[in-house]
DNA sequence: TATTATCCTACTAAATCGATAGGATAAAAG
DNA sequence: CTTTTATCCTATCGATTTAGTAGGATAATA
């Protein structure tokens, strides 16, 4: 299961997406469109800016924007901004690995090698997906 | 992310399925083995015999065994008890639906689409895999 | 009757989730 | 300049979940 911020940011990014011109719009806006809590979305759209996909523009005609296309944006990394892992263990993520405390060998553990195959079905589709995928 | 709740019911599972006789086997004897705490494996063990999948016996000699073969034991039948549903959001698992208070309609949320996606490449492994398969 | 091992309920510390509060900062309008 | 507008940022908080732990009840075997 996604955390509802994951949720709200896949969210509020479509609703970017679907302006057809670049220009800021208001965290109130999409919060009251898409029926999220705004402070709560806040804090989203600033993590999604800090991370390189949203630019922001303060005062009045001021808010959030797409800093790329939105086909150049991939599912795969906008997930692992807003919900961390893909994979659904640690020792069989790509970019957040951690070794557990109970295994001593990976390479025999029957969860590890399950959860890499779901790891890589998940991911596939992912990567292969854009935010212009999503509208 | 899977519970470490679940993780542990896999390997038990496992542990249990490569026993060549279906004699019963200790709580002590699989912790110790899987480096699983033994109280929370008990609790782990528990829920899966009253799901069918295990069944035991007290006293001297006792323990745990699985009570089908483990070719017939699917991953999606197991990952739905220990772990609840399969789908990244409620408003798209099969077993535990949940409508989203902020979505109006489901048919046109782009983060439901998507996600009905990546339940049926997940589900699609879970279904095909069976305990035997781990081994 | 003693031992062994599961059964079962209740409790708890720590972490995470889904926000909310409230002021600081910067840009634009008047 | 001053007011308005909207983002920026830190801190806090209640509820829930997670990962156990405690301790006794129950049942089977020796």
């Amino acid at each position: 299961m996604i955390s509802k911020k994951t949720k709200y940011g896949l969210k509020a990014l479509t609703y970017l997406a679907r302006q057809e011109k670049n220009t800021p719009v208001q965290i109130e806006v999409i919060s009251k469109s898409e029926n999220i809590s705004q402070k709560f979305l806040e804090s989203i759209l600033l993590t999604l800016r800090k991370n390189g996909f949203l630019g922001s523009k303060k005062g009045k005609g001021g808010g959030y924007y797409l800093l790329k296309d939105p086909k150049d944006i991939k599912m795969s990394a906008v997930m692992r901004i807003l919900e961390g892992p893909i994979a659904m263990v640690p020792c069989v993520s790509l970019n957040f690995y951690e070794k557990c405390d109970d295994c001593p060998n990976e390479k025999t553990c029957a969860v590890h090698n399950l959860m890499i195959e779901v790891r890589d079905s998940t991911l596939n589709i992912f990567n292969n997906k854009s935010l212009a995928d999503l509208i």
